[in-house]
DNA sequence: TATAAACGGATGAAATTTGTCCATAACAGA
DNA sequence: TCTGTTATGGACAAATTTCATCCGTTTATA
């Protein structure tokens, strides 16, 4: 039940992206130098969010990615099922139907109370990520960071724009 | 971002001491017939149920595994936590830290909002896996088996405690 | 045309999950 | 007390998944 941390990464490029000025593009180079990350492993989460129409990417020299949408319209959980996919979390291999007293699939018409139980809660938990937006993250990224590391981080896409 | 198949497992053998009568007791060798799971593997997992106190264990001769206390009183949520741990499911890796506008760690005093939120997402699941017990799980399972299965079932219930 | 960048497949390394085996301790019944 | 039965927990092996790199191709810019 761990998140792989590339859900934290894309995340973080996301916010990143945020910050880039309209028709601007950063490319992965440059976001892996940002955060000090293996590059070509990086590159395949992004192209995981490009594929997911989360960000646009524009190849050739100046290209890159930028967000598809305004952050306002993405949410946590666009990122996170871009990443991790949409398939749930609990998947049962109906073991009630072993056994000594199971029975042949045609027996159980549904889902039984605990696959249900299951769903309904990761459900709970896909509601909660998607009410939060990129926009939200981004805004409580500026207030939590103190002013001199956003100071060096404007400066660091400055150079990297141009 | 899988739950190991080991949850079922053990909701699933739960459901069944929950339906064994007091005082009696099923072994490992037992619960690993009825669902014709890996006898060693699943006894690792009843030992996690143990040692969460959700059962007890009976050493010996007509020993085994007994619910350690009401189905209505077991939850969802602690078999799950029992067999998957309580450590959250996102964990940073401090990322923000790094790079060329990083700093070091005196300078960001508490998580940020990304962490927060993934946070609260999984609270949100967690909570509603509290709000189910053991005692639901085994109403909706004799629910939807069929009426043959459930005899079968109590049939065979009979034999492995005599 | 030369260069910079994304794309995606192949492949390898590392970590985790899944599964087995065994020695030991505790217990019930004869 | 003796015997067989069961849980316990550690060590170990196999399988699967995650993490990471590399490379050939495509697309776009100047
Ligand atoms: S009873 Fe429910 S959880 Fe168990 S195997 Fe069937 S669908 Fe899956
Ligand atoms: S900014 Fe938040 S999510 Fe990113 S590394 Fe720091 S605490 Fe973790």
């Amino acid at each position: 039940m761990k998140l792989s941390e590339g859900v934290e990464w894309a995340i973080h490029a996301c916010a990143l992206l945020a910050a880039v000025p309209p028709r601007a593009a950063l490319p992965t180079r440059k976001l892996a130098e940002f955060f000090d990350l293996p590059l070509a492993y990086l590159a395949k989460h992004l192209q995981r969010l490009s594929n997911a129409g989360i960000v646009i990417a524009r190849k050739g020299p100046r290209g890159g990615y930028a967000l598809a949408r305004p952050a306002r319209e993405i949410s946590l959980l666009d990122i996170v099922e871009a990443i991790e996919g949409r398939s749930p979390c609990f998947s049962c291999t109906e073991i009630r139907r072993r056994g000594p007293s199971g029975a042949p699939a045609t027996a159980y018409r549904r889902p039984c109370g605990i696959a249900r139980a299951m769903w309904k809660a990761e459900k709970a938990w896909r509601a909660e990520l998607a009410r939060v937006s990129l926009r939200e993250i981004q805004a409580m990224g500026l207030a939590e960071t103190p002013a001199a590391q956003v100071k060096k981080a404007t400066a660091w896409m400055e150079t990297a724009l141009s």
